[in-house]
DNA sequence: TCATATAATGAAAATGGTTTTCAATTTCCG
DNA sequence: CGGAAATTGAAAACCATTTTCATTATATGA
């Protein structure tokens, strides 16, 4: 079973921001809380929200530079979907995808996915050199039905 | 061989705006003419662009609702990239996916993707349903190597 | 511990893509 | 042909994101 993206915990994030070079302030904190701790792919001015909900000054621009920080250091991912895509998550750990509630929003990673055959049909038709993919899957989760 | 979703007439595109109840006017005549001669995902301002040099008092306001037209008419679909989910091209014919070169942006579709044993264990897994996916390759295309 | 350099913050303003408004124009049906 | 109704384009509004800048907080090392 692949470590599941969603326990890894707040202080092995905040150690990684560390080790990547950032200050470790309060605001950051928070964020890095509220994304280390949720299984939605979020907005920035929902981060803002339950951010302020624990740190009632932080401000919207510091969401925006925090969400670029945790990206930049490969913990969250941003989340691309019909209806937007400024949705930011946990990032997953390793080849994983992202499998989305269409009802509630809850994701979760799966793994096994093994398209090196059809990628070789397509090269070969195509004469592309294929170098990466993306793959998502939408759904209902077991709650919402 | 699947029917080339890029080889659709621009003839096609207009009767079928026509019966989907649009005005055949001269504006959205230029943008589908752009949209269906073009191979590679376009932005809203790329099409203004291509579209002024056949018709210099189209509006870029014009061009948003035009191509609203179009995907409604499930002529062109929206593309999600890394660089920006702004760009329109020509929706595929029946179940494809595209395959992106990341050098000059064309655009192929392929077919032949089964994912469905994958799906099966990602629901026995996750105890969702899945509805639907999304796939995307991303590579180098011939003239571009 | 404390002083200091500097990264980070938040408010306000700027930016830029997209949408709305509205008067004028064009299409298409009778 | 009219004439109703959809469509257009310019301007303004909108809104998410970025930039600016003075202030504050953090980390470092004397
Ligand atoms: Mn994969
Ligand atoms: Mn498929
Ligand atoms: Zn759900
Ligand atoms: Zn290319």
């Amino acid at each position: 079973m692949p470590p599941d993206p969603f326990s890894v915990d707040l202080e092995e994030w905040l150690s990684c921001l560390d080790r990547s070079g950032c200050r470790l302030t309060e605001p950051l904190k928070v964020v890095t809380e509220v994304m280390s701790g949720n299984r939605r792919a979020l907005s920035p001015v929902e981060v803002y929200d339950l951010g302020r909900a624990i740190y009632p000054k932080l401000g919207l621009v510091t969401v925006y530079r925090s969400l670029e920080k945790l990206e930049s250091a490969g913990l969250v991912q941003r989340v691309h979907q019909v209806g937007g895509c400024n949705g930011y998550i946990a990032a997953p750990q390793g080849h994983q995808h992202l499998l989305i509630c269409q009802i509630c929003g809850r994701a979760e990673y799966f793994t096994g996915d093994d398209i090196s055959d059809l990628v070789s049909r397509v090269e070969a038709q195509s004469h592309y050199t294929v170098q990466g993919h993306w793959l998502q899957l939408f759904g209902v989760c077991e709650s919402c039905k």
